[in-house]
DNA sequence: GATGAATGAGGTTTCATTCAT
DNA sequence: AATGAATGAAACCTCATTCAT
């Protein structure tokens, strides 16, 4: 957590940091980010940092939380608070679409976030040994679809969560990758779910 | 590409080096991991090392290769060579397959293809500007599938494969930190057949 | 160029480094020249040297500026903006003059320079493909010579240049190994302007 | 001194490795020359080298040696052997003759004496304390010329003798550098003899 | 609180030389 | 005698972090 200091600061400066430690994060992976390349970029000095942050890995940390906070700002309000109101694969759009939303409106994030999720080794020191949370997140939402008939019960929700996770991830790489999938264009989403949704839900017979 | 010293080795010294690097390469990512830490474990002195390697990026190289090698040599022979007589979902069932078996017998390796994934710029200095091989791999599968009307011809080929490289990623990771799964309950590789197939195989109505 | 902390430093931490600088450069080529004994030397630690100069070369080109300064400043201002007022040969002496004065007063600057001198890859690291200014500055102080009518026009320029700068070389190792020249003691200036007088001047007949 | 076994070796081994070590002195200084450099050029095996030489250092000292016995040998026989015959200015010249055709037919070998004259702990470490050998042979040479009546006896025979080392190292550097100064061309040769013969000859007034 | 220099551990790489066959 | 791998001591350089003002 960052120390006081960085929270008093003026908004404008404290974006800066922020910013440039996105860039540089987005650019290589945590071990090749230099610290100094952030104050520079920020335009502070290399003191201040440290007055700011206990170390690169307490901004990292910061970070992934901010990313995380901004990724569940994507998500529908109303359907978060109407959860019940939806059926499964209403949700699932839903969260398809937000994660869309996100990381076309964030290119930079996302790549953080592949990285985190790639060096384990880092995640532990960050979250210890909890779960991921996406999974998590599917997870819970699939034994939702069951109880409410709408998923296959024959399914294994942590596994399948696990899967969805999966495709999330490359669906938001192929989205960043290639630029030309927009908003408007909603084929990529539809596909998603058609397949997910042929491959999952509750059949009748 | 190592130095021809490191092929005229012993072999078994030459396995020690390949294991000293892979348990380096698995436990940290490619610029955390210690040149010194491989060349100590291995029992080479540091100069032997940079004799059988150009630098740490050769000896990496060098162990995706290997990697790669190791994987393929998984695939069923016969399913390969004659890949028309079978159906698409029993191809992919294949690669699953050796896919579990590749990551249940060599748990150490799948981390390091991970990370390779995860760093784009080591990455594209390794492969040049080349699109994911995993990912053309299951494109060229569904277009066969597409083809012998077993694949549902409304899907995009390129986007369902990147979909399926991303659940094939977690599916190995899936497997490597849970230790339960194993080759007899085939309930997993059954699990994800069945959400595919049903997602993507074409329908007649 | 060194880098801006560089100059920001008490002129006293920057002498010590500088000092040192020059004694291991005079002591030893530039590839033998450690980094480690000049930081050592003058007291700061290996890090600080990073933050003052790019690399060992950025050192070494700042120091070969410094001693062309210095050299230069050595020089008669005089004579140097009244050039005209002089003859081709009271020019030169004053040339040879002020070089032996630099060479008594800054005996480890002059390896220094030869040692640059004699290893062509550095040198065209450092300056390029320019020619040697030395020579360079003999070959106009002769051409103004002849144009004055008291060199030989038969000569040509470039070549004494070359001979002279030659000579000059010798001439300030002469010094700083011969313990006993000394500025009271003409009698080596002298007798090089009477070589080179009698050698060069024009003659009437 | 190179060891027995060098010498024992066939003369078309033996040249392979003298060529291959000129190659490498003529293009690095001796610190940055290579021996492993030396032995693949020559086609030896690195543990060769060390049977033929003690170490870097010795087989450049046999370098040496080698070049300075050709350069002796470009020296016109019967002059050496008729020395009281001919005059000062026909010794100097026949002495520059000979250095200039010996820089034009082994210009690789040029730039190796000149990074020893310049390196003086590598001088020091192969000569000792000794004088340079080609000063010497101006002074004596010098000396002779007094006594014939032929040189100027107010010249300091030693001060003048490092002058024209000087200018031999200018003159060929000039040869090997300028591609056009050829033999059947021998202005070079007379306006160096000019310019030295008027300098310091004998006049009579 | 801000600054930016200072620090030094640590990492990669090079290469002369030795060793074992 | 020939080979070529083995060795390990340096060397250079980087960068997170601390310090002093």
């Amino acid at each position: 957590m960052p120390k006081e200091t960085f929270f008093n600061l003026p908004v404008e400066k404290r974006e800066r940091v922020i910013e440039a430690a996105i860039d540089e994060f987005a650019a290589h992976p945590f071990h090749k980010a230099r610290v100094t390349a952030i104050a520079e970029q920020a335009g502070i000095a290399m003191g201040s940092f440290y007055q700011y942050f206990e170390d690169k890995k307490d901004l990292f940390k910061y970070l992934i939380e901010l990313i995380m906070e901004k990724k569940l700002s994507y998500i529908n309000r109303d359907i978060v608070e109407n959860r019940d109101k939806y059926g499964f694969f209403q949700l699932l759009r839903e969260a398809y679409l937000s994660g869309i939303r996100f990381a076309k409106d964030n290119p930079s994030l996302v790549p953080i976030g592949m990285m985190l999720a790639s060096d384990k080794e880092l995640y532990r020191e960050i979250y210890g040994e909890h779960e991921d949370k996406g999974v998590d997140f599917f997870r819970r939402l699939l034994e939702h679809g069951i109880e409410q008939g709408t998923v296959d019960p024959v399914i294994d929700p942590a596994f399948i969560a696990k899967m969805l996770m999966g495709m999330t991830y490359s669906l938001t790489d192929f989205i960043i990758e290639d630029g030309k999938v927009d908003l408007e264009d909603m084929g990529v989403i539809d596909q998603m779910l058609y397949f997910v949704e042929n491959g999952i839900k509750k059949r009748d017979n």
